[in-house]
DNA sequence: TCGGAGAGCGCC
DNA sequence: AAAGGGCGCTCTCCGA
């Protein structure tokens, strides 16, 4: 019995190391080497279910699935946290750069992105650790893991350290995740895909490269409405000459602007515009290279935005449009369970402020309709429009005087979002709930503040966007937070329902929704486990809190129909 | 010929 | 009506 492992793959074959260890990071015996890692770990895992520490989880873990680990400790996800945590930014954060900070030895950069790319095989991913040469990997996984428990310990406060445990947890349950959903896949479609974009584009073009039939005729429409001189659409400089020559002044190509403008050639181009988006984006092409045998398998990149929120990696996977949503259905005699967090942003700012009036309009449904109630004489488009002003840092147009009802109103929740932003216009940084910091400024940006004779008004432009960035920082970043601890808490509760090949598994995450795709006559029990998760992350995160954070969960077949 | 910058728009 | 936070992706344009 261990509460802990590290592992390490062996470079070549199946095999592996394990290294047992106490709670603390310390070695417990020899550490073991097994043929054959993927069956070893998997009888670990039943039997002493403990929390496995890897030096990265694609590196660690995407090699042993189907294998399904509950717990783990990602060396990679979780040194950036930490380094943000004492202030120390921008430095490297793989296995290799933490064990020669250990050892006072010269600090590897990490590697860029795009030599990860390539690695289909893993042949390199030895090399993606940066250790030195001859260095035992195993021994660099314990020494640095050790070490994180030991920084983590150092955290001054001890309501902080608890709540920073909690993220280095639920970032690693989401390298568990991420690695999990890739391999699963969303539910694809491709026929209806394929329809979809013969009914809007007209039929898949013949000859690779070609436009599409309807893109070819808005294009020749377009060309005739404005005076039958050739350009091409997809050139901003020529559709504004072209526009020119019949005598509208465009700032812009944009399409609000273009909504504005009272000729038919307008509405042609803003046609023009989502086809041919569609098309390029989302068309042919990407289902070709993304949505194979019926699933799309996006790369998710656990933190991949500064504010703890997911990337991914080629596919676009989280910004696909809403009208795709009709090609993915749920294999037959499986559904789809959708949830999404409603009014997350605002909640998030009622529990991190503690403003016990804008807490009561968030105790329970509709927020913008409970603060218009409230404070807006009943107008939920007011109270929606100065509340995400508040949160975005908004300040122009007609939004002064909502931002001066809530300020009177909700002085604590204001305060709170306006203390973020002048702590950002000074140069300092800002944590979220849980404890991730964000970036300092850049170093232009020193250039510009600290030299004002010189930088001027370009100074103060810089210093105020930097405080929208701190503003909405923290909101963003907590409310990252919670839902990686929703995740968490929705991935054990889904592994406890129900285990093999029939069980309901998460197949999508954006943000603040999550999809599960699960045998049909489970579906009502996953709903319950939703909204399960989403009191266990409210707990986890804020504690004590009269907010509450619904989800609108609904059972569907096809994604589209949700909501 | 390639890469970066800018524009624009998809998602939250 | 069109401003304010975070991204990824694709296109054009332009300079090295």
């Amino acid at each position: 019995m261990a509460p802990r492992y590290a592992l390490v793959p062996d470079q070549h074959g199946p095999g592996g190391r394990l290294q047992p260890l106490t709670e603390d990071g310390t070695p417990l015996g020899p550490p073991e080497h097994v043929p054959a890692l993927a069956a070893a770990v998997a009888e670990r895992e039943v039997a002493d279910r403990p929390r496995w520490v890897f030096a990265a989880t694609d590196g660690a873990y995407a090699p042993l699935l189907p294998v399904r680990l509950a717990r783990s400790h990602d060396l990679r996800l979780t040194e950036p946290l930490l380094l943000g945590q004492e202030g120390r930014f921008g430095e490297p954060r793989s296995l290799g750069a933490a064990w020669a900070r250990l050892r006072g030895l010269p600090v590897p950069a990490d590697l860029p992105e795009s030599a990860a790319e390539d690695d289909q095989d893993g042949l390199f991913a030895p090399d993606r650790l940066q250790l030195p040469p001859g260095t035992d990997a195993l021994e660099a996984v314990v020494a640095v893991h050790a070490e994180q428990l030991r920084r983590t310990a150092a955290i001054a406060d001890p309501a902080e350290r608890h709540r920073f445990r909690l993220l280095a947890a639920a970032e690693s349950a989401g390298g568990l995740l991420a690695a999990e959903m890739a391999r699963d896949g969303l539910p694809w479609r491709s026929d209806l895909h394929d329809r979809l974009l013969t009914e809007l584009l007209g039929p898949r073009p013949q000859v690779p490269g070609a436009p599409p039939r309807r893109l070819a005729e808005l294009a020749a429409e377009l060309q005739r409405s404005l005076g039958g001189r050739p350009f091409n659409p997809d050139s901003h400089g020529q559709v504004l000459r072209a526009f020119a020559d019949r005598g509208i002044q465009l700032g812009s190509t944009r399409s609000w602007e273009l909504r504005r403008v009272d000729h038919p050639a307008a509405e042609l181009m803003i046609r023009y515009k989502e086809l041919s988006r569609l098309h390029a984006a989302h068309g042919w092409a990407w289902q070709a290279a993304w949505a194979r045998n019926g699933r799309f398998r996006p790369e998710y990149v656990v933190g991949g935005v500064v504010s703890g929120r997911w990337a991914t990696r080629g596919g676009g996977a989280l910004q696909i449009p809403r009208i795709l949503r009709r090609a993915v259905v749920a294999d037959p005699g499986w559904s789809l369970v959708v949830a999404d967090a409603a009014q997350l942003e605002p909640r998030v700012l009622a529990a991190l402020s503690g403003d016990a009036s804008l807490a009561r309009t968030a105790a329970q449904g509709d927020l913008y309709e409970a603060l218009a109630a409230t404070a807006f004489h009943g107008d939920r488009s007011k109270a929606k429009l100065g509340l995400l002003g508040a949160m975005y840092g908004q300040t122009s147009g007609d939004i002064g005087p909502l931002l001066a009802t809530l300020r009177r109103r909700y002085p604590a929740a204001m305060g709170y979002v306006e203390a973020a932003a002048r702590t950002g216009e000074d140069g300092g940084v800002v944590r979220s709930r849980l404890g991730r910091t964000c970036p300092p400024p850049s170093a232009d940006w020193l250039d510009l503040t600290e030299a004002p004779e010189t930088a001027g008004e370009a100074g103060g432009r810089s210093a105020r966007a930097r405080g929208r960035f701190t503003r909405n920082f923290v909101i963003q970043a907590s409310a990252a937070d919670w839902a990686l601890a929703l995740l968490a808490a929705l991935r054990r509760r889904l592994a406890a329902l129900s285990s093999g090949a029939d069980r309901p598994h998460l197949v999508f995450f954006q943000h603040d929704e999550v999809v599960v795709h699960t045998p049909a006559d489970l579906a009502d029990r996953v709903a319950e486990e939703v909204a399960g998760a989403a009191e266990e992350a409210r707990l986890l995160v804020f504690g004590d809190t009269p907010v509450r954070f619904p989800m609108s969960t609904t059972v569907v077949d096809c994604y589209a129909d949700a909501k």
